[in-house]
DNA sequence: AAGAATGTTATGTA
DNA sequence: CTACATAACATTCT
């Protein structure tokens, strides 16, 4: 499920439930041991993302690092009392409003300032923060001989994008994955930021990856009913033209586009 | 019910 | 130094 708009969606959840309480911490499965331990009861300050990693700041300067992984999921339930925590839950947030339930977790870890920092300095820009440098992007792209739909994938090269994203941006922009990055004018990169940022920012309002314009809502549509938001991600047929979309396999991640609106020139 | 999936890193190769 | 393949790890859904 994780995307960077589930990272910065998570985030907003947070802050808003737990921001500036005190939170009894838990680890149900004793998956994440006296680290829990040393958390209960303090008091989490701001919670912020970027690109795929979250950084919870609680009292001290203890921070905990989490990246969601393939298969992370945060599940709020409200109320005073939630259910019991199914087994595999790494992390349990509570207050007496709300509990939050973090599973599927690559990475949850305490850290300090220094390794967050040192964690931030390997991302790239991140459509979704104030502080991004769209620059850095458009130049890490037109220098590289690799291709474009490796390029998005790159944590380094833009924070935020995965598998969805990729397949999506790059069909709104009518850019080949397999186009290398050099090939591509600057100005068609300032666009795919643009694009990148504009479909972040609906993932987090939305909660979910709806990339299709209303303009092509209402054309006729014969893909099954989960990808009926999306242009060419995991549809056998282009949302728009009906085109048969390519499929194949891109640094073993499934990669999609149509031939049609997304020409290899 | 096997298999695929919105992810990253470490390691080896050319 | 760059690019890319592979394996390992995490869990849920169909």
């Amino acid at each position: 499920m994780p995307e960077g708009h589930t990272i910065h969606r998570a985030a907003r959840q947070q802050n808003r439930h737990f921001a500036g309480r005190v939170v009894e911490v838990t680890s149900p499965q004793g998956r994440f041991g006296q680290e829990a331990a040393l958390l209960d009861g303090r008091v989490l300050h701001n919670v912020e993302a970027h690109g795929k990693h979250l950084f919870q700041h609680w009292d001290d300067d203890v921070v905990v690092h989490i990246h969601f992984g393939l298969f992370g999921r945060a599940r709020l339930q409200r109320g005073p009392d939630p259910a019991e925590p199914r087994d595999t839950i790494r992390m349990r947030m509570r207050t007496p409003a709300a509990a939050l339930d973090l599973s599927g977790l690559t990475i949850c870890r305490l850290v300090d300032p220094e390794q967050v920092a040192r964690v931030r300095a390997r991302l790239g820009p991140d459509p979704l923060r104030a502080d991004a440098r769209p620059e850095d992007f458009v130049a890490r792209v037109t220098r590289s001989t690799a291709r474009i739909g490796t390029l998005v994938m790159d944590q380094s090269v833009i924070a935020g994008v995965g598998n969805v994203y990729r397949a999506e941006g790059l069909y709104l922009a009518g850019i080949h994955p397999e186009l290398p990055g050099r090939d591509l004018d600057g100005d068609r990169v300032w666009e795919l930021w643009g694009i990148f940022g504009r479909l972040l920012a609906d993932g987090v309002k939305a909660g979910a990856i709806r990339t299709v314009a209303p303009e092509h809502r209402g054309l006729p549509d014969t893909g099954p009913a989960r990808s009926r938001h999306r242009y060419v991600y995991r549809r056998s047929h282009c949302r728009v033209c009906t085109a048969p979309v390519q499929r194949w396999d891109l640094q073993g991640r499934t990669c999609y586009a149509c031939p049609r609106c997304q020409p290899l020139d």
